[in-house]
DNA sequence: ACCCAGGTGTTTC
DNA sequence: GAAACACATGGG
């Protein structure tokens, strides 16, 4: 088996793995909706079957809209979202964005066009992560999501590093030639797919043995 | 009983 | 900056 050399090395072996095996072109359910934004939110620290019931909930109390949520009942709110965990401090990060980009854009579509990365890190409630997969997956802008997952992959390859940032770029920077694997990919897409693939991995292989040496 | 999960904000050195 | 801690629920 080849070594790992770059993030180019990794893409391609978990292609060849089988894991680029995707529904959806985007891999984030609703990617490009709203509802991107609540997932971000509700599944930080906390394990993604647990966002799906949070959302089943939400949408059954018709809060599935960037308008609905901004003007929920804090009770209804907290009530729906409580099984993903953090639930009081994550109702109050929800609520605020939305309202933030109600004020700012005045509906989804404007603020899908015109956020800039800024913008959603000066929010409560969005870091480096969550900032970044709403810029890829409801936004559809090139920007990788450097998650707990890609962390503990690189880690077992044996890279190190020092932050979000390094780890970001060290991923974008060494996909510049993604075309010789995807000829006709967008690369906002590419990045999605990626990280994607990543996560499945992740989830079936909990050690990453696809990438420990010896 | 303990540890972890697709993080982030606050406090403290 | 970068550690240490709180935030909360639920499954292994």
């Amino acid at each position: 088996m080849s070594e790992i050399y770059n993030a180019l090395d990794i893409l391609r072996r978990l292609k060849d793995a089988g894991y680029d095996d995707f529904e959806h072109p985007y891999w984030w359910p609703g990617a490009g909706s709203f509802e991107v934004i609540m997932g971000a939110i509700l599944t930080q620290n906390t394990r993604w079957e647990r966002v799906e019931e949070s959302l089943a909930q939400l949408k059954a109390k018709g809060l599935d809209t960037l308008d609905a949520v901004a003007n929920a009942d804090t009770g209804i709110l907290q009530e729906c979202i409580r099984r993903s965990g953090f639930y009081k401090s994550k109702s109050k990060y929800l609520q605020g964005v939305c309202r933030a980009i109600k004020q700012e854009y005045g509906d989804f579509d404007t603020f899908a066009v015109e956020v800039d990365r800024q913008w959603l890190l000066s929010q409560k409630g969005l870091g480096e992560e969550s900032t970044d997969a709403i810029l890829n997956y409801a936004c559809f802008q090139e920007y990788f999501v450097v998650d707990r997952y890609t962390q503990r992959m690189l880690h077992t390859i044996g890279f190190e590093f020092d932050s979000y940032g390094e780890i970001q770029s060290w991923m974008q920077n060494g996909l510049k030639r993604y075309g010789e694997i995807y000829p006709d990919m967008e690369r906002a897409q590419l990045y999605a797919r990626f990280h994607g693939m990543i996560v499945e991995c992740a989830k079936k292989d909990k050690k990453f043995t696809l990438f420990q040496t010896g």
